[in-house]
This record gives structure tokens, sequence and C-alpha cells, in this order.
DNA sequence: ATAAGGTTATGAAAGCCGCTCATATGAACC
DNA sequence: GGTTCATATGAGCGGCTTTCATAACCTTAT
């Protein structure tokens, strides 16, 4: 019983399955007949010697301890197979493929568009992805291979980083706040305030920037609330004060005011590859990145 | 034209022939025919729409700049290949396999043989092949996925380190040197000697410890050698000095006298991995070898 | 030159493998 | 129990990969 090789295909089903969490909808995402994508587990597992998933004739498929170990490795595997096809047209002189992106929704979106929108201009048939997630999400994916390049907060300790930008945090109050007498408001200024951040842990990172420590940001924290258009609201009310990346404010604030800190905390954001084994369209992008950054630069200096 | 999913086949061909320089040699590292090796990088590079390598009916084939792009993905590839494989023997309770060892001659040999030793022991079925390298090649396979763990001295940015040991630097000399008579010697007192070194880089790495700066170091070096025993008697012939990491010391030096620097250099050594897409076998390794520092550090503790 | 010995390429045939179609089987919900 | 949802299974077709045999090509020696 020679096992045959592992197949990429067998693979893809599986990786297909794992993130459907059904053989059904696997099949569909990566357009092969039910059928195939439980013969290719089938053969998968048989070759391998290990149940990779727990069936279950109901719908929902539960991953095994075994194949939470593998499954990294296949994507891994996969997002190689996806570079080479890619260095491959590169250098038949295309750039084309698929290029995953990872965003943390509370650091500054319009860095995100405007790259994007020059990425997309430059290498139309890159078809981009995008995902969703917190800092320490989107760091976890670059690792993973579930992306190919993610903004991140710097500094990152995994994966290879590339400073793209900072953004200045400043405090937001309502007209009339106690603060905004101040000449300047350092960190010091805001241990006894009551703070609206959004629910995310890029919130204590940002408070712990002024100079908290992680226990006052903690008790620091009044409200929470998912979008920052309802912080603001919240803030206009005078229920209390926030703390956001330049980037965040939106263009005419009305109602609230914003002061700078002083000293003006940077916050440094950057993007992580993966670095040798990064597809070549995530070295684009990077270095798409890098250009906008230094146009901007060169813009305002 | 749909073009049909490439195999791993082809891709371990093509590896083996940028390894071998042959369509031929390629063809009985992996058993198969020459033909099946033929016919394989012919479907890829079809698939691919890319010349990966420049045929010559002659005997040595040249890698393209394609191709030289796309290798380092496709060992990626594999090497995952090969690490699914074993986490699957590994989820069945077997420990099999390969793993690819890089080690520097000039980095203290004894270690490596006390956790091969160990190593082989706990995992008699995890086949170990060894390369050797310096110490920038075996940092730069481990990225590269040519090895799958190698010994580096740290601190070394690229990849993911454990500290595994350090070794003092000490300073060999003849008897009746001058330095023998001081109280203590600093690094200060070797800059004006000569130095009878290794031919590797290490060796400025090592003297650059002692306080030197490069410029200095590169000055300072004699005579170059590639054996440590030729060193030894070449200083034992008063033609100079030379600084070795203890672990390298014979266990009699006849003829020639170490000194302890003050304060004492410590060459740190580590073990490089690939972060998240190491083997379970590379990951076994550093366990077995951290714990066998640890062993070291109660035996003498 | 021509032959000999090395290389890679090519064509045809065999066998295996992966896909689809059709259908079985199982679990839940009514 | 039947319906509806899911996955499993079996047979057959088509294609891909491998092998065998041989061609084409290059270098070197005679």
């Amino acid at each position: 019983m020679k096992a045959a090789h592992m197949n990429l295909s067998q693979l893809e089903s599986f990786v297909a399955v794992a993130d459907t969490g059904s053989f059904t909808e696997a099949a569909y995402a990566i357009n092969l007949t039910q059928s195939a994508v439980s013969h290719a587990l089938a053969a998968l597992e048989n070759e391998l010697g290990v149940t990779l998933l727990e069936r279950n004739r109901k719908g929902l498929v539960a991953i095994t301890n075994a194949g939470e170990k593998i499954l990294p490795h296949v994507r891994a595997l996969l997002t190689q197979a996806e570079a080479i096809a890619q260095e491959a047209k590169m250098a038949a002189g295309m750039a084309v493929g698929k290029l995953r992106v990872g965003n943390t929704l509370c650091l500054c979106p319009g860095l995100l568009a405007s790259v994007l929108t020059h990425f997309q201009r430059q290498y139309p048939d890159i078809e981009v992805i995008l995902f969703e997630g917190t800092m320490q999400e989107v760091a976890l994916w670059v690792e993973e291979s579930i992306i190919d390049v993610g903004f991140v907060p710097l500094p990152a300790d995994r994966s290879d980083n590339t400073l793209i930008t900072t953004d200045e945090l400043v405090v937001v109050v309502a007209p009339g706040h106690p603060l905004l007498g101040q000449a300047a408001v350092g960190g010091d200024d805001l241990n006894d305030q009551n703070f609206i951040m959004a629910k995310s842990e890029c919130s204590f990172q940002m408070m712990e920037m002024t100079g908290m420590d992680s226990e006052q940001a903690h008790r620091a924290i009044r409200y929470q609330a998912s979008d920052s258009a309802t912080i603001l609201a919240m803030v206009r009310e005078g229920l209390g004060i926030t703390l956001l990346p330049r980037m965040m404010l939106p263009a005419n604030l009305d109602g609230v005011v914003a002061i700078r800190l002083d000293p003006p905390p940077q916050l440094p954001i950057g993007l992580a590859i993966r670095s040798q084994t990064a597809s070549p369209a995530a070295k684009l992008f990077t270095q798409t990145a890098l250009a906008w950054t230094q146009a901007q630069g060169s813009h305002s200096g």
C-alpha cells in the first residue's frame, strides 16, 4: 500500500470544509461536487492515517485535534502555491492573482482606502479580498497564512514589518469641557476622566500611549461602543471624552472639539507580511503603501 | 486550455533538478524515470507559462530568473507538505519523518553531538540530515526552507530563535606569552596582537565581542586557517594568538595556554526555526535541545 | 568524419486517480 | 413514518502521470 501523493485539490477541499464547516458549502465554494469533496477528504485522511474531521450527518463538521494541528500547514502550503502561480505570471509580465489584506477597523480607515485605491489602479488584475479584525487577529492571520498582508500597530514582534505611517492620538471632548481651558494637556490630565472607547483591545493600547498603565486604562473606560459615530455622539452629549487617531476624525466635527496632547502620542502603523514566503502581490502592496507614504510626506513637507 | 492543477510530484522534480543540476540525477534521487522528470518539468512550465530551466543537452541545466524566484516558494511548499505528513504521524503516536539540521563548524561541535545523540535516542524514527555551513548560510537556509532547524549565534534578527546555551570566549596563547603575566586580560589588551583565526565570518563576530570594532578586527588577523587544530598548532609556534569558544578547546591543550578574559565575553548560541510553519520534528528537536541545556545547567549548579 | 557515450525530448500505451452522476445512508424535525 | 437536510458510497469516464522505447542533440575520442 504505497501511499500515493496527497493532492493540492484534496488540501483545498480540507481548507474549504474547515472554513465553511460543511462539505456541501465547501464544494460550492471551490467549484466541485459534494461527492468530490467527500472523496477527497476520505482519500486524504486515508493517506495521512488520521481522521481530520469529525463527521456528523447533520450539517456541522467539527475539526479534530489532528486536523487542527495540520490545518495551518495546509494553509501555508496553499499560500505558497498561490505565490508560485503569481511569480510565474509576474515573470511573464502580468500582475495577477489574489491578495488577502487584513485591516483593523480602529486603525485609520482612510489609510487603507487610499492605499487600496492606488494599488487597484496600478495593478487592476490583482483581486483584493478584505478581512476585518482586531489587531491581534490581523497579526495572527498573517502568521497563519490566512491573509497575505495586514495593517498592524507597531512594534509587532512577530513576522516582518515595515513602517507605513504614524498617526497622532488626539483627545476629543464636548465644548465647554474643563480640559479646553488648559494651555497644554498632558497624560496626567487624563487620569481622572471618563472615557468612551471602541470595543477593542486597541483602545487600551492607545490609552497606554498617553502614559496610563493598563489598570488605569481599564478603570477609566466608562462606556464602550463599536462605532466611532456612536462614540462621538456620546462625547457630544457630555458622557465622557475619547481618544482617537487623527485620521479617524470626521471632516467636520460638529459638537465636539479635538485637543492635541503634549507630548503628542504617535501611533506607529505598519504592514506585516511573511518575510521570506510573501507572495509577489503582497510585496507589491507593501511597495505601493510605502510609495503612498512618501508621496504624503512630500505633499505636507 | 483550462490548466490542470500543478502537482506535488512536478514540484519535487523541479527542486531535485535545481539541486542536482541534472534531469537524470534528479530522477534517480526521487525514484523516477528521467522521462518522468522531463515530462513533469514540461507540464509545470507549460502550466505556469514560464521557462524555469535553461536546458542544454549536455549535462548542465541553468535555472532561469523566473525559476530562481519561484524556487524558494516551491521549497517552502514542499516543507509544509512534509510537515503535514509528520503532524499526521505524530497524531497517530509516532514520531517519524525527516529533519534537516544546519550547523556551523566554528560553533561548538560538542553541542551538536550531544543534542543529536539525545534526540536520536528519543526519536529513533526521525531521520536527521546534517548540513554544514557558515552562520550566515545556516540562518539563510532556515528562512529558505532548505533546512528545518539550525544552530546560529544570537541575536539573529530573522526567524524565530530560542537560546540554547552560551559559550565563553577565551584567548589562547603560547606559553611564555606576555599576556600570561597580567592579572586580568581585558579587551584593550588584545588590540595590538596578531590573531590567527578560522576562515569564517564568525571569527570577526567573536573578535568584536571582545570590544574591537570591525576594522580593528580585520587588521588584527594575521593568518587564517580552516581547521582548529591548525590554528592551535600555529599558536603553539608563537605565530600569534587566537580566540575560541571554550567548547572548541581540545581536552588537553599541550603547548598552549587558555586565558579567560575580563569581562568574559559570552557567545550566545540558539536554534533558529520558522516560527509558525515549523515541522513537528523541528519543534521536538528544539525541545530536546532545551532539555539538554537545562540538564547541563543542573549538573553544574 | 565518424563513432561512442553522455544528455534531454518525444510518442504511445498502461494504469491509476480524481471527478461526476446517481443513489444509499443517516439524523433531525414534523 | 416521511420529508429534508446532510454525508457516504459505487461505478464509470476521462485525464494525468508514469514507463518504455527511441529520437535528437552535444561533446569527446578515435
